[in-house]
DNA sequence: AGTATAAGTTTCTATTTGCAACTTAATTTT
DNA sequence: AAAATTAAGTTGCAAATAGAAACTTATACT
């Protein structure tokens, strides 16, 4: 049965602080998830988000700053400036995604509509789960930590195994 | 093209709200954390990340509250309590570890070690992402929303997919 | 020229954070 | 049994942050 019990000193050495610096503001996920829906104008975060001015204005700097949102003065209208996702920013729709997921399941009840599909075969995406490289879905009980220099490499396999992940991902 | 736009109107009918009024504070996902790496005593919190002794109690009573940890006073030692992660906590491991492996995947090229692997292979487990009720890896692109009531139910097939998936997830 | 809009700033107040010292109850040590 | 230590908090106070409302500046429409 696998702990998982990650050495201690070696907590903050994580990739989670480092998140939490860029994300961990109390608006950061709502500006981002507005951002996700297509949102990318001042006023349309605010009018969005019941966000005071200052702040938005502060927050939308700070995720540009890091990374997560470009801001482009628009050549149209240069009143208006654009703000959008990078690619980093875009990365973050798991996390968000898993997040929504967790408060639809433990909220109050709120059969929350609409729900996210497949654009492909409009049925329901699955819930974010862990998995194991070879696509097992995992719990909390199947992870424990190593260090990367006492992992047996599988690099002859890979492609092999890349492959059945593949196979598996085009049912 | 699928395009990812939620009716605007209905942006705050999604559990995200939900999700960040109990996680949505500084400390909650680093406390979280620490709680899923074995740390169970007030003490132990306070010695493992470097928070305030009030805040520390505030966000554990918070977090009891709601519903994320579990407050026992231990039999064997009474001064001490035992904070544990509920199914509701425990819950959030996909979230956490994707926002940790997004922190990696972007933050100051840390080389994160030690490393998350399944106790099964000892490999690593792979990132964490959006899947359709069929198991391909779904991307910003794929996804769009839909009214539930005018989702064809595959109940019909229900069986024989999760079959599918199931047979996927044990390659 | 006058009004409206977009994206901020500024000012001021209220809340939250964080440090340091204090408390209370239960254990260990001497 | 008395004294010291430990665990889990509270309390008081200074500093930082959040938030509401009014103000600014540059553009655009009429």
């Amino acid at each position: 049965m696998g702990e998982l019990r990650e050495p201690l000193q070696q907590l903050a050495e994580c990739g989670l602080p480092m998140a939490l610096e860029a994300m961990g503001e109390r608006w950061s996920f709502m500006i981002l998830r507005a951002a996700f829906n297509g949102v990318r104008h001042f006023e349309e975060f605010l009018s969005e988000i019941s966000i005071a001015r200052n702040i938005l204005a502060n927050r939308l700097t700070r995720l540009t700053e890091s990374g997560i949102l470009h801001r482009t003065p628009c050549p149209d209208d240069r009143r208006k400036v654009e703000y959008r996702l990078t690619e980093k920013g875009l990365d973050l729709l798991p996390t968000m995604i898993a997040l929504r997921q967790w408060g639809e399941k433990w909220g109050t009840g709120v059969l929350s509509n609409p729900v996210l599909v497949d654009d492909r075969d409009r049925q329901p995406i699955l819930p974010v789960t862990i998995r194991s490289h070879d696509g097992r879905v995992l719990g909390y009980m199947d992870l424990c930590w190593m260090h990367s220099a006492d992992i047996t490499p599988i690099s002859a396999d890979m492609h092999d195994i890349d492959d059945r992940v593949r196979k598996l991902s085009a049912i």
